[in-house]
DNA sequence: AATGCTGCTGCGAAGATTCGCAACAGCGAA
DNA sequence: TTCGCTGTTGCGAATCTTCGCAGCAGCATT
């Protein structure tokens, strides 16, 4: 719980209110070093504090909050479980999931900086693309002999 | 049901066995003019033939296949709701969300090819970012006083 | 410190999506 | 054309996620 006031700060800044729920949340997934679904969030809370009690609901909730004010981001995992994760501001990375298979792979793609620009310009969308999930087909689940299909 | 063929070729080609549920689930996500939601998919079936009783697993598992075909893509709704569209080879538009709000839009973003390069490079990965799903925030929602957060 | 407006939360229910399993049906081989 | 292997389908159950509502609790104001 050491960053609550950070955390604090942020939902203020942003126009919510800040709640004991929010912050044990939003702490909890912070201090994963991994991708967490809301149960395995919930999970971490009650491991801090087993007196708390938080409903899944505000789980999803508040990682719809956070997502929407940027502090987190969510990616659809291969199975049917949306993984969330907590962001360092100024940080950046992608993930690549290969559609077939599930696998994903974390890269830094330069040239997204390009498409964030060109969404500004195009659609007057401030487009968040630090944390992207794109789609595709890994190594393994290329079609061996048709690489292509334009 | 004009094109069955086609997607009879298609599906076949890619070494999965032909169905008169994937050829009815296919084509009326193919002749539908915007994005469906599975539900609605299995209602066009439906009109199409009252006789066809098509299971809705069905049609999940269909679109998910189709999707790793890359006959098909998903994009996730605002709602809790997925949405599926055709894919017409060779045709490239993006979409991008408020994660906000939810209000979508759609453009052609050029500098997208440099990113399916840099990924083929970095990764190995034949990523299909040619209906790809871009999060941002759309003019009305963005935080009128504070632009950035960087 | 007390008050009021509203955004949040918990709970239970509803909706959306995935899974497991037995029966069925493509499609290649005989 | 028949046979057999295995991918698919339907169905119902299990999961995951969202919703509606009444009560609670931030936080700005007095």
């Amino acid at each position: 719980m050491s960053c609550e006031p950070e955390i604090a700060q942020a939902v203020r800044d942003l126009g919510r209110r800040f709640t004991i729920q929010r912050a044990k949340i939003l702490s909890a997934l912070r201090h994963a070093d991994e991708h967490q679904s809301a149960e395995q969030i919930l999970d971490r809370v009650r491991g801090d504090d087993p007196l708390a009690d938080i409903s899944l609901s505000t789980v999803y909730r508040t990682l719809e909050t956070a997502t929407s004010l940027q502090l987190t981001s969510e990616l659809r995992g291969a199975a049917g479980t949306t993984m969330y994760e907590w962001i360092d501001p100024g940080t950046t990375h992608h993930h690549i999931e290969c559609t077939a298979c599930g696998h994903t792979e974390i890269v830094e793609l330069t040239s997204l900086q390009l498409a964030e620009a060109e969404i500004r310009d195009r659609a007057g969308f401030e487009a968040d693309i630090r944390h992207l999930a794109i789609p595709g087909l890994c190594r393994d689940c290329l079609p061996a002999g048709a690489p292509e299909r334009t």
